[in-house]
DNA sequence: TAAGTGAGAGCGAACATTCGCTCACGGTGG
DNA sequence: CCACCGTGAGCGAATGTTCGCTCTCACTTA
């Protein structure tokens, strides 16, 4: 039906009909749309907020709205998948770091930094309690956790197999946590709550540190070397 | 009979047992809508469950429900207080500890199995989601952090002020770290997940370790202290 | 003890809004 | 000319809440 093409021209520069073709300005549209009912599901949430509301946010009447989306459903859906795809961006370096650890701490850093810059917290706490009882957004973001997952796995089981780490428990349930982890840390926006991001940085990197069990020589962990005799081996 | 729904299910019964008094019978009205109430809501949301689904619920009249509670706002900030001052009860115990290490660990594993057992994820999530926007849930919330804040805060003060700990980063940070995590992993509720719950524990344990930095504690997080830590190993 | 009383409990139809959504119609560019 | 874009009044259903009503029961009074 529609399609949520991503174009980083998000310049929806007012209707002018200068140089368009139909279907930019139909893609124009439409992202003209999803704005606007992003900025009032932040505000309201999914459910409060109102197709009138949305259609006073971006200029359009209802009939013409609901001419690129078939329903309100739609576009949550839309937004939900279009935030995730957005959000993923961050743990795609992750393939090219050797440091299991570092990683880690990258990506987590990243997705963080990301959320925190484009204030996706309450739509993510929103998708996440919509997702209890929303089949499609349920499946929207298990798809998007399956993704992130798939990235993050390979480096931790090369790395075990490696011998580079040894964690206290096995893969799946490593991996849980890290993910849990992750989740909980990137919805409390912690940068806005004046946390600052080289001790957050310190903190999580000593998390990880703790969680993955570096063997013997992490070169590049360049953990803050402890006046207590912090011991490392495995 | 179908129609008599509201008659049948409250005029009926606590007439029988009527050796209450009137305060009594009120209190036990106010739970029987605030339990109602709270089903709902975890089945459609706040804003998605009507009043309607809650007289039926708890089978009453609207205009009986509405002699307890003045609108439905109240309704859910009430089942929002006491859902939080239900899930503290899981940091009680914090006191009692005399490493820090083990009082995290056991907290944690306390506050997830705690919230496991009374399925409480899905409402938590709902009001997460709510308080971004419910300026008084958003306060019932933060009061709540802040109370349990306050009890892990001395406990980690001391370990530190004693050399017990030497953290990455100031406690303020540490806290605000340790907040999120618990709160995500909390919220994804791993034991309905498969996760174990001994494999579990032995990664929040390491976990805590490597945030902590025990100064007497080997690598493998066996702490020698604290028999009476309910885990066995790490 | 018997009759009376008033406050509270409960019902459920009805209230004014608001909801998501549709449709007949005017406009416009290719 | 046709195909699309856009309008906005309006649809039926649902929303949270109210109100006039009946009934119950702990209490007073005789």
């Amino acid at each position: 039906m529609e399609e949520t093409a991503y174009f980083e021209a998000t310049q929806a520069e007012p209707l002018e009909g200068s140089g368009l073709t139909r279907a930019e300005r139909r893609d124009q549209q439409v992202q003209r749309i999803l704005e606007a009912a992003k900025n009032c599901f932040v505000r309201s949430g999914f459910q409060g907020a109102s197709m009138q509301q949305i259609c006073l946010e971006c200029g359009m009447s209802p009939g013409a709205l609901y001419r690129y989306f078939p329903s309100k459903e739609a576009i949550v859906e839309a937004i939900c998948e279009a935030d995730r795809q957005d959000d993923m961006s961050c743990f795609g370096e992750l393939k090219h770091t050797d440091s299991a650890v570092e990683g880690l701490v990258e990506a987590a850093m990243a997705h963080i930094l990301h959320t925190h810059e484009k204030g996706s917290a309450p739509l993510f706490a929103e998708m996440r309690s919509e997702s209890m009882r929303n089949e499609t957004i349920r499946c929207t973001i298990e798809g998007h956790k399956q993704q992130v997952a798939e990235m993050i796995l390979p480096v931790l089981q090369g790395a075990i197999d490696r011998g580079e780490i040894n964690p206290p428990a096995d893969i799946r349930t490593l991996m849980a946590v890290v993910m849990s982890v992750g989740e909980g840390m990137a919805i409390n926006d912690l940068p806005s709550r004046g946390v600052p991001i080289d001790q957050l940085e310190a903190v999580i990197r000593a998390m990880v540190v703790g969680m993955l069990r570096p063997t013997g020589g992490d070169a590049d962990g360049n953990i803050q070397s402890t006046p207590g005799s912090f011991s490392s081996f495995g």
